[in-house]
DNA sequence: GAGTGGTCTAGACCACATT
DNA sequence: ATGTGGTCTAGACCACTCA
């Protein structure tokens, strides 16, 4: 009946009802490496490093070298809204200008127009046959400096070809007048949210620490007569987002509505 | 300039790249430690070994003792609508009913009803003051036998009190109609999803794999004179569940919208 | 019984930030 | 210069499943 917890585990959950219970504050210092090797008895190194090594992937603590081990600190989320799509379709060329208003911090953004050959993911939400391109905006988010997401969008090449859609920069009346304008005018939407650990590449992008999480959010927006039109890949870092959804039974009572209270902690 | 990766880094990279590309396809074997050592030179297990957890830990391949190691299959995922908040509110206790119709597979759940001090996350989201109690119906829902997803609601206990609500079983009319009955009509709801790696406690009761971060759903309902009623907290594995939500300008047009329709594969 | 991964030991050398 | 974590070596014993 007895199978003794291994010891990295009772490291792992020793320090985690320590940062649970507050003994540890977001910030503070964990022991050494040393200290816990002492503390669990004369076990080696890499025994304590695989307790921590848990914490790490669940996002609890950070290494910074040479200083040790510290409790990780959430910075605060940034306020993701669903925009009412009952008074006017989403409009994600001015997202920076909304968060903008909502929070102290600076939105900046890089944005790469280019043509490539669709992702199955994307061909296949578009509906496109395997010799027909699209046309992307790759767009890296930042808020003061730090990247708070990726978000790409997908059209199919014929449609917005020799329009403002391929300008490479900001498109001030957003991209989806744009399209409006071309004779897509948006009227709904299907979003799909995967979770799931980030690729290396994102990780680069980002700049995630180990144990970040993301969700992947697919957008596939749809003309009156569901003519797909236009795809946005976003990868969402866990760490620094909450993704918020309103609904709502009568769409008139919506100014009343509650928004996001809450403020930046849970 | 020539800070040459480290070894576990190379076994991870190569690795990863022949899951990507399919030459280690879903469910296939991967070379044991004693292979990979070989290959990578005369390192040592525990090289190996850490080049293989960064694997684990992105959710990309499992350890199955004592055959050896494998890439994990995604099963397929469940599909988890949105429901039409416009015509009808929420109804939580008929989920199970919901996806039965559409898929194969058999839903079942352990409901647990129980008075308790609500946590500061409840508390804060009902307005609750420091000696209220909350009613909680805790639900554990499966498919199949599988655990799917977690799903606790709360409500002020003042409000249920002696109400079906409190019933420790399915209500086959839906709680929102018991609230509805007390007058308390569902007319609106905030959802807010959090993305995260999940506790012990969750990989216990979901049966999580190593690297399988979770969502966290709040959705607090309202009333139409913006009364919070009734915070659940839905624990979302991300290996098992695609989160979609349809967004529409007219909602007349509900009928026409596309459903998800792409199947068990992203 | 053979082979797998799970746990653990007892060292080594290194890069790096702070003192 | 010191002490930290990052990487790596070269073993050990164990539990478990499968042939």
């Amino acid at each position: 009946m007895k199978p003794t917890t291994p010891i990295y585990q009772r490291v792992a959950d020793d320090l985690r009802a320590r940062i649970a219970d507050g003994t540890l504050p977001p910030g503070g210092k964990l022991p050494t490496e040393a200290e816990l090797r002492e503390t669990y008895g004369t076990s080696s190194r890499s025994t304590v490093r695989q307790g921590l090594a848990l914490l790490i992937n669940e996002g609890l603590i950070v290494a910074r070298r040479p200083q040790g081990y510290f409790v990780r600190e959430m910075r605060p989320k940034v306020y993701r809204p669903q925009q009412d799509f009952r008074r006017k379709p989403p409009e994600v060329d001015i997202y920076t200008h909304l968060i903008a208003s909502e929070d102290g911090r600076k939105p900046s953004q890089e944005i790469e127009v280019s043509i490539v050959q669709p992702s199955t993911v994307v061909k296949k939400r578009l509906g496109l046959t395997d010799n027909q391109f699209v046309a992307t905006r790759r767009r890296t988010r930042f808020l003061d400096r730090e990247a708070y997401d990726l978000n790409d969008s997908y059209v199919p090449l014929s449609l917005v070809q020799n329009s403002d859609w391929m300008i490479p920069g900001d498109v001030p009346r957003g991209t989806n007048t744009v399209l409006a304008e071309l004779g897509k005018e948006i009227m709904g939407a299907l979003d799909e949210i995967y979770i799931r650990m980030p690729t290396p590449e994102e990780v680069r992008r980002l700049q995630l620490g180990p144990g970040t999480p993301v969700a992947e959010h697919i957008a596939t927006t749809y003309t009156a007569d569901d003519d797909p039109v236009q795809v946005t890949i976003n990868i969402v870092p866990g760490d620094r987002n909450v993704i918020v959804y309103e609904r709502i039974k009568n769409p008139e009572d919506f100014e009343a509505r509650p928004r996001y209270p809450w403020g930046t902690e849970k």
